[in-house]
DNA sequence: TTTTGTGAAGTTTTTCACAGCG
DNA sequence: CGCTGTGAAAAACTTCACAAAA
């Protein structure tokens, strides 16, 4: 038997996020009953179709010539994706309690998505033992044991540039961790069953200016 | 006269920053002379063809029979990318001095790539006066003025999702932003001419959790 | 022989056009 | 009507297959 090909899309997946989000707001702060696909493609600067279509792949949700319930919609995606309910499923760690470490420990949108990093690690003896924001720090040397003893599923790494392959190996190897969330400016190499996902914050910027370079001096780079 | 179609998109920059990071540690680590499309590709996860069709947009670079020579394959990206001589002409100026903001301050690979935040802005007047890694913070009520008076043309916007918008309309405000790097979790709507790179982190932890789940419990949401 | 460069084919994603229902 | 749902068309992106050069 021919397994069915069409799956749901990186992109779409990432829309739904933002739909959710949106939708949100909708519900808790402005109290709007229904909404048309037209209006959230204006509040996120899509097609209206871009839209429908998207919310199409899970069920009929809309009514026609009335647009989205708004309540509806919202716990429909809430379904969908992982939070909150399955972001206590994943147990998350932190490799690098740095500035950019410690802020994500107490990110907002994390507390408030149900999102808890159970252990810190960090090269630096001088941080070990240490507690911040809660969570003890555990040297990097004890990784491997500790990732599988609490069995730890996600990685967020948030050391240097240098050091990350070396913690993504320490990670890999512990054998628990399905997924990696990468802010270091490198490219991991890992088995391909890890999922790796990375926030370059430079090379958004670098992007960033790119395309405005582009726009200010008339497409430089079209061929 | 027809304009050409063919510009070359998102991925592809996005592919090229990559490139360019791999081929700087090349270059100045592993003091590599040549390297083939084919180990570019495994050390990033793309297949050969990918990388050739990438560098092709911008001429013929590398030598058949043999590779690319690292050195002038690095040279070569680093012009077509901004940095790190067009990071300079363009001043940057970052909202909110909160634990996110204070980290982006001295991210390594922004001292590194010559990118500089010229003013940051908080709206806690207690902050407002003082010098943070050098730079002073302004109260964000003068901040029409002072993006004008610099002439910023770049903001990262780090405050609370519940004050991006507001932060964005005054940037969009003093008519000199031509780019916002937006870390708050919501859509920022402004006009059209100004571009808006997200990076939400909890989004992206979430699309982690829901493609790790999916290859779990075995494609939960094929259609 | 090796490895690039590239038109053509294949795949994915977006947009269109309009049918379908309230 | 008005707005959703959706197959079909278009556009964008990736991969293939092979010619061409070192």
């Amino acid at each position: 038997m021919r397994r069915k090909k069409t799956q749901i899309g990186v992109p779409t997946i990432e829309r739904i996020v933002r739909y959710c989000r949106y939708l949100e707001r909708l519900y808790y702060v402005e109290k709007r009953d229904v909404i048309s696909s037209a209006e959230i493609g204006e509040a996120l600067g899509l097609k209206p179709t871009q839209v429908r279509k998207d919310l199409s792949y899970f069920g009929e949700i809309g009514k026609r010539g009335v647009g989205y319930s708004v309540e509806e919609l919202y716990f429909h995606l809430m379904g969908i994706l992982p939070c909150p309910k399955d972001c206590r499923l994943f147990k998350i760690a932190l490799f690098g309690a740095g500035r950019l470490g410690k802020a994500l420990l107490d990110y907002e949108m994390f507390s408030k998505r149900g999102v808890d990093i159970v252990a810190v690690f960090d090269r630096n003896r001088q941080k070990v033992g240490k507690t911040i924001n809660g969570r003890y720090i555990y040297h990097i040397d004890e990784a491997e044991t500790v990732l599988r003893a609490q069995n730890v599923s996600i990685a967020i790494i948030c050391v240097p540039a240098s050091e990350a392959q070396s913690v993504a190996d320490r990670i890999v190897n512990s054998g628990v961790i399905k997924g990696i969330l990468n802010f270091a400016p490198v490219d991991l190499t890992v088995p391909k069953d890890i999922l790796v996902s990375n926030m370059d914050i430079s090379a958004e910027l670098e992007k960033l200016i790119y395309f405005i370079r582009e726009r200010e001096y008339g497409q430089p780079l079209s061929v």
